[in-house]
DNA sequence: ATCATTTTGTGATTTTTTTGTCAAAACGAA
DNA sequence: TTCGTTTTGACAAAAAAATCACAAAATGAT
């Protein structure tokens, strides 16, 4: 049952899309279902979803499959979706607007608090009704209000400046949207989404899948 | 040596990193470099760098190692970077005016050459220089112009009716920035950035974190 | 209440991925 | 050239992840 051995980040990573198909079949007003049918939902195996489900304990009964509503509430509690991180957004430029506007994330337990830049004519201003603040002032900022996540869209080559200086803050987590790859200390917790790396990876799994067309077509 | 045996997607994942780390090495001027050298770089097992590197061929020198220029072409080349991309972005809220605005992916071979939405005050307009047409005339438009990748920033509820025509439209590589999982058939490669999911794993990772601390600090 | 059916949880097995190891190749100093 | 050093490429071993397979539990129809 509940082992407390060390769940694998594979297993983690699913966890989130388990999370939006119970959520959909709520929507559905489906109140029970089994790994066989969730597998075929999800297009993975049933095993694998059984396997998932155990890392945390036994939320399934047998001949009867799992509850929808209590599994959803089951993996939200694991996930810690109740939960409240007070974030601040660095970099008011086309993705720190976006995220900043996306309400989403607000709903989802993350609050952007505060938004830093460095342009004069960002500064005073406030996106989404979050303040923007010169990026000097961070340090009397994060010395009274306390944030726990960073976010990070700054150009590239502001991160080393950046990051070092929301880490000495006492910042324990980072979402990375530039493509730096950020080494720090134990402790430090980091989340890339390295768009760049995506759509290379696109490029060349379509590239792959045209040359496949064009040889079946020959 | 270059055998032709699939490439695993856990390799094609890490190239993009290693593309990043070389460029890097080009702008410090650094012409040669071992893997191990590498590997304390990059933060990987050098082991790890020489295999990846000969599922496509032996592109290293014993005594030596790699020259870093030709690496670079190399893998540039791997990923297709010189290859270019026509692109359709559909939705033009936040997420879609980032990407629009975002000069970087042109760079890399992606065009953006139409934006689709179906606001009034939206169509007709054109986003940093990219027309802004409505959705409904998509069609038309695709069957005029090759489209290779569909770039998705719809709302979740949009996304069943956009994604059966984009693809019925014969475009076969999709970008997708929607929650939704999509479940399309052979021959059509998506790639997903399901920024909620990321968010939602760095929460699980910061509490974990938070957790370890407190019971190293008791 | 009985029994065939469903379905989980779990240990075993297989597959995939990562890491370790070393002979052979190339280097570079003397 | 010669020889000790560096470093790859390839293979072997280990670790991690996914899948299989089945006993045991619960269901639900009769």
């Amino acid at each position: 049952m509940a082992g407390d051995k060390k769940i694998s980040m594979a297993v983690i990573r699913r966890l989130p899309r388990y999370f939006r198909y119970l959520y959909d079949l709520i929507r559905l007003d489906i109140r029970r279902i089994s790994s066989k049918e969730l597998s075929e939902r999800m297009d993975i195996t049933a095993s694998q979803i059984r396997q998932d489900l155990n890392c945390f304990g036994g939320f399934g009964q047998q001949g009867y499959g799992y509850n929808v509503q209590s599994l959803y509430d089951e993996i939200g509690r694991i996930l810690g979706v109740e939960r409240r991180f007070s974030c601040a957004l660095f970099g008011a430029g086309n993705m720190g607007n976006a995220l900043a506007n996306y309400e989403n994330f607000q709903n989802r337990g993350f609050d952007i608090t505060v938004i830093f830049d460095s342009a004069a004519d960002k500064v005073g201003t406030a996106i989404h009704g979050i303040p923007v603040l010169h990026v000097d002032g961070m340090e009397s900022f994060l010395k009274s209000k306390h944030v726990d996540i960073a976010i990070l869209t700054v150009p590239n080559r502001a991160m080393p400046d950046i990051t070092a200086r929301v880490v000495k803050a006492g910042v324990k987590g980072i979402w990375n949207f530039s493509p730096t790859d950020l080494k720090l200390g134990e402790g430090i917790v980091v989340e890339n989404v390295h768009l760049s790396d995506s759509l290379m990876v696109l490029g060349y799994r379509l590239m792959e899948q045209l040359r496949e067309d064009a040889a079946r077509r020959k």
